[in-house]
DNA sequence: AGAATTATTTTGACAAGTAAAATATTTAAT
DNA sequence: ATTAAATATTTTACTTGTCAAAATAATTCT
């Protein structure tokens, strides 16, 4: 009679090595599209008949399905037909949101992650108090799937992306621009409040997420994801994790330093890289030296640019230049074989992007192997929210196989 | 009869999976010095049954073996006592062996890490050919061993440490400041030569698995290591193991930029962090305004500086800034729990090492846990040494646990 | 001496994975 | 059309690593 209540709840310790298995398997074909079983024991390393069992198992947990897709008859072989396997979508809706300045974007995905709906709200005040934030997702919530013709219960989990220092294990909000408190419990907040679980994070790491489940990070396991809006953000996947430091929050790399007393930041230092590419930073050198109309966007200054103002020349110029040194900066750090770039708007930036790029190249040290490669992809809130639906899948994706039975037969 | 000798040596993909437990309680003792069986299952997460398991075989196998101590009879505790486990030194003896500018160190540990020989031998060019330097370092491995009286056979393994890019899976020489030529295959022209494993990789990795193994990054998982020598380096330690980035060469921290258009670096680009602070820099800005005879030592400038030089003291206030500012730049990036300052005299440069840190603690972005630790660790051409047979220690640990066989009984 | 306590080993069972054989389904050749 | 060859998948029988529970061992406390 000595057991407390604590001890009662012990964590099995082999409870996650009989599902790697599955959890493996499941990721072979979600980044493949579209797999055969041969191919995935070649993937895995698992052998054909391990594969069988485990695909077997996930059929019978209407994971994934046989997909007797017409389309790619592909190189015609002899022997028996490959069957391919690919993620069931129904089996589950996911959403993700995205929290911005002014507006919270959600949309819901299938288990595919194929969009089913999207919607966004506007909302007056861009910091607010967490059980506001709350409300406002909830409505958000509520809307979204009342969009798509079901409701809350139709869900099987939240991804949440906010910009801030963000513990993406206790779903924790160290400090967030959306918040007007610091050190909130966002994750405990809304699981009361929700039938499915939440899960919270960094929006740059959400990124990474996204682009390795979905977009260019695909065939990588190494790559760095660099955010250019508001602020500047970056994710750091490493051999297929994201890395999330010590203290769980993410990497600061809008704050690093790329001038010794340089300009002032938001975070009260100096020389912070923010403090020449943010927005702000822009807004502010050009309006402290122009005697007019001051802007209060950074289109125009883009226009102003393009229409040989000096003064906007040469705030980007001098923008290009220290986000290039940033960048060249991650590539002799982590040495990695992609990196992309992502930003709502970068058309409106390639002026100083592209400099930067070369800048960036040609200042990375030299070795024999080929330099990494930059890709730009242009991200709106949408695909942000996306993010944070990748981020959700991934997490739902561990949950359910867990609870597969192993009696399929 | 369709097999081709590349079918043949197919690799199994199970094999490691066998050997991962030994490793692990290996690692585990190593880490811990003594440790009973019951507190290696606490700390691995295995169950005492497979400890004995695991335990019984390695000690079959000679690397470990019951320490009956006196030494600490701990906390006297009621039932029966833990039996301590330890490595057992003699299993083997391994060398380690640092590159240096004009000397080559070696010493050779036994299995535990104790230090049995060691021996140093200068050599009156730095930069040689492939082959010159493998004579060199076949001379000191020779020399080296009469010292302890034994000869090569009585080696198991020879980590080498030497600067410049090196991947350390190939055992391959990109480019080191200590060859004429670059693109050396340095693991195959030795191992051709002497009759145990050899294992090459960039010096700041080496103090990293040092650190890890022996020194103050015991207890950590995710650490840097900045080492500054004649030039600056790191190391980066993720989740236990060395990073490497994408093509396998550590990470050039030293040609970091820290400022735009800044001075002008070995490697021909501008405003690296090496030049700033390496020791070439700080002597070249010195004699750059002296007018009497030049500085030949940073030593004579650290004196200077101590004797109320203007001069000198300047060079250092900047040196240290911008050390800071790159202490200031990883630390935002990676968020680790300790980094680990090394080199080889820091004592002759601690004026400017304090304030570097001073200013790093001052531009890390603030969270509201407590910012990582910077300790230093002064670093001689012995402790280098040690360095590349802490790593020779972790690879041969690897090939021989794959050898055990499995009839303890 | 006996009870209580703690560490280790033994035992028996089971899950996960494999190799090899069997089966299924196709193309190519006769 | 039939057979052979090729390739994919499944079944079968076995190995291995791991654990829970029981047994055993070696202490201290009463």
């Amino acid at each position: 009679m000595k057991k407390t209540m604590a001890e009662v709840q012990v964590v099995r310790p082999s409870s996650d090595q009989r599902e790697s298995g599955r959890l493996q398997v499941l990721d072979t074909i979600r980044s493949a599209g579209r797999i055969a079983r041969i191919d995935i024991a070649q993937a895995t390393g698992f052998s054909p008949a391990t594969v069988t069992a485990i695909t077997s198992e996930l059929l019978a947990a209407g994971l994934i399905e046989e997909s007797s897709s017409d389309d790619q008859p592909s190189e015609t072989r002899r022997g028996r037909p490959r069957v391919t396997l690919k993620l069931r979508g129904k089996a589950h809706r996911i959403a993700g949101l995205k929290v911005a300045q002014r507006t919270i974007t959600m949309l819901i995905v299938d288990f595919e992650g194929k969009t089913i709906v999207d919607h966004e709200m506007e909302f007056p005040t861009a910091r607010v108090s967490p059980t506001e934030l709350v409300d406002r997702i909830l409505k958000i919530v509520d809307a979204t799937c009342r969009k798509g013709g079901f409701d809350r219960t139709g869900l099987s989990g939240l991804g949440i992306g906010l910009p801030g220092q963000i513990n993406s294990v206790s779903n924790f909000v160290h400090w967030s621009s959306s918040l007007l408190e610091r050190n909130v419990e966002l994750g405990a907040l809304l699981a009361q409040r929700l039938p499915f679980p939440v899960f919270v994070d960094n929006d740059a790491n959400l990124v990474a997420k996204a682009e390795h489940l979905f977009g260019k990070g695909r065939e990588s396991r190494n790559f760095l994801v660099v955010t250019l809006e508001f602020g500047v953000g970056l994710g750091i996947m490493i051999d297929g994790e994201v890395y999330r430091g010590q203290r769980g929050c993410g990497a600061e790399f809008g704050h690093t330093k790329v001038q010794l007393h340089g300009a002032l930041c938001q975070c009260g230092q100096r020389g912070c890289l923010e403090a020449y590419v943010g927005d702000y930073a822009l807004l502010r050198e050009a309006n402290g030296v122009t005697v007019g109309e001051p802007y209060t966007d950074v289109a125009q200054l883009v226009a102003a640019a393009r229409g040989g103002d000096q003064v906007a020349m040469s705030i980007f110029e001098r923008a290009g230049a220290m986000f290039g040194m940033g960048l060249a900066n991650l590539i002799n750090i982590f040495d990695p074989d992609l990196i992309i770039l992502a930003g709502r708007s970068h058309n409106k930036r390639h002026i100083f992007l592209d400099a930067a790029v070369t800048r960036a190249m040609q200042s990375v040290v030299q070795v024999d192997a080929p330099p990494p490669e930059i890709r730009t992809h242009g991200w709106g809130d949408l695909m942000w929210a996306k993010g944070a639906a990748a981020y959700a899948i991934e997490k739902v994706s561990g949950l359910t196989v867990k609870d597969v039975t192993r009696n399929a037969s």
